[in-house]
DNA sequence: AGTCTTTGCACCATCGATTGTGCAAATAAG
DNA sequence: CTTATTTGCACAATCGATGGTGCAAAGACT
């Protein structure tokens, strides 16, 4: 409460401090005083007082001078996800080792809002904005465009700048082969009972589903439209799905490849309401990996996608010059049922015991 | 590419267009032109002005007079994990529906990062401050204070600000009763059979061990201190003293306190090196609740915490105008097994399909 | 000693919005 | 018709940092 009291130091509090004008301060604080031939001695000075004072730059005055922020924004559809908020760890890891400060914003799959949202962190002058699982990618980019930022889509493609997202095709592929694999030869999965549930009306499903339908036909002969039941990222509209395919067959299909951990909450909530003895038979493939429902009373596939793959080819293509708008595949992972893998949080060192 | 082209609009630039000075088209963007009697026909041309060339105000500039941000920050230990991650889901909820803009950081509950971190946010001009989980709350409250910024802290207390917390000695009392009582009369839990892993040296740990000693005492009679092991919230930790225990006792106990659901991912990495029939006598609770972990093979009884409530509460504190660094505990829910309950993201509108 | 070069720094405009103040023109009051 | 009031807006300082430019003093060179 004494003397470093409530106000922030500022270049000019430190200019009449040290005797310096507020330029060279500046150029002092911001490291180009070599460049400006300022006196090693007076940098010196400058900076025990800023240190003492714990002078910090005020980053709007700086940001609207140089029309730079060091804020890189992400676009998120949701938090309150596994795999997105994995894709926000990393991607702040990624973005606090180039000195600059992560904004994560979600825009809950609304083209309208996924708008809005970008435009308000271009009002911050963000320097570059990473956007991930939008619904209208390409709405998002006219926003940013306007303003001449530089902007990248990662998880689902958009047609204007380049994109980062799983190979959907290959990992639809690779789980649905796995799901069939894992049923006995003496009790094979027939091509009725293997329903896809889950996804919408973006790239990620329509690859996932050409995937699930090719190897379908390729190993059980067989395809009936029918099995493929969309029910947007919603756990509630997933549940009522199953729901009604009960209703209609008195039990699930014994296989189900989920298109997403938010799907599959929505099997849960079926299964709450059912007796066990239900899923006596059931194999589920999940597009997503979560640790405990690999663990789950069932078998359980997932699919894992690289999330850190992702975010460094992202950062690596945003950083080209003049990036051509081409889709970047990275190739997800297969994870057989019961299995623990680790994650981001396991490059965080703990503190205290 | 046209006219509405690379740079954005400024206040001087319609200023121009509309023939009136950049005084007046402020006040018109701002909202405050009444109060400066400027002419309603006026305010309509500028504001259709602002319109046809898509004007956004700079924030940066509007920041730098007025020292406000429209900015509010959350900073959190991690955000891959769904207890932190929907904290964030409903803080961003909050902030929006005030018209200001949502900051979401992580800081790996390292405390110099925590008071790192809260500076970058502050040389921002952030307008508010939520400490979540910090690991040295009073630490970043001195950086706060320092710069004369609201702020308060949620999930773990400090001592200078108001906090808001779940009751964790409740809670730990709730899941410690749940887990004895989960066990038949006729082969009741000895003491001996009730480990407590997980946590570390942190408000919320002594809490629920606080609890979980008071129940345990008062249930089975008995509470010898090696039935408490904190391995800090790491999994592969907990992993390491779930494989320390088996290794003594070639067992694991058949009670299972298990301090968050970071925890519980390390029972899981023990249990995928294991065979099934070590968990056949197994009850375990789980301080966090997944939905996924509800339907394990084996009774998972979990607490839910209000983080609803929390928020809200947090919210509606932090605009007080001198509020006493009081502690304010909000209730968790108990959650028996197999139970699926509804999140944040219910409360989004699905787009498509 | 005189000229040239380098060193070291100050000055000032600038980024875009906000806000206190001042002052004409329009209107009302007498 | 004159004075008082209200209306409607422009002016200019300000927030804090940046970076181009200019210029005096010190040093080098002939």
């Amino acid at each position: 409460m004494a003397n470093s009291s409530k106000k922030k130091a500022t270049i000019y509090d430190l200019s009449v401090l040290s005797g310096s004008s507020p330029s060279t301060v500046s150029a002092v604080l911001n490291g180009t005083w070599r460049k400006r031939r300022i006196k090693a001695s007076t940098a010196e000075l400058i900076q025990s007082l800023a240190e003492t004072h714990q002078y910090t730059a005020n980053r709007q005055a700086r940001g609207l001078r140089s029309s730079r922020s060091g804020l890189v924004g992400l676009l998120l559809p949701v938090h309150d996800n596994r795999y997105f908020s994995s894709l926000a760890q990393t991607f702040e890891a990624h973005v606090r080792s180039k000195g600059q400060c992560p904004i994560v914003v979600s825009a809950s799959r609304d083209p309208d809002e996924e708008r809005k949202t970008a435009a308000t962190l271009i009002s911050y002058s963000i320097d570059e904005l990473f956007i991930c699982g939008a619904t209208d990618p390409d709405g998002v980019h006219e926003v940013c465009e306007a303003a001449g930022l530089k902007h990248i889509n990662i998880d689902l493609p958009g047609t204007k700048v380049p994109s980062v997202i799983s190979d959907n095709f290959e990992g639809g592929r690779l789980l649905t082969e796995a799901i069939i694999r894992h049923f006995p030869a003496d009790r094979p999965l027939q091509p009725n009972d293997l329903y896809l549930f889950g996804g919408r009306n973006d790239h990620a499903s329509h690859e996932r589903i050409r995937g699930f339908r090719a190897v379908k036909k390729e190993l059980l002969g067989g395809d009936p439209d029918e099995c493929i039941q969309p029910t947007g990222y919603a756990a509630n509209n997933a549940r009522r799905a199953f729901e009604a395919f009960f209703a209609r067959h008195g039990k699930l299909p014994r296989g189900l490849f989920v298109n997403s951990s938010i799907n599959f909450e929505g099997l849960l909530r079926f299964m709450a309401g059912h007796p066990h003895d239900n899923f006596a038979d059931l194999v589920v493939g999940c597009y997503d990996y979560d640790p405990f429902a690999s663990f789950l009373p069932f078998p359980v596939i997932m699919i894992r996608q690289d999330v850190e793959g992702m975010i460094a080819k992202a950062f690596e293509v945003i950083e080209e010059l003049r990036p051509p708008p081409q889709i970047h595949l990275v190739q997800p992972e297969l994870v057989p049922p019961r299995t623990a893998l680790t994650g981001p949080l396991d490059a965080l060192k703990d503190i205290d015991r």
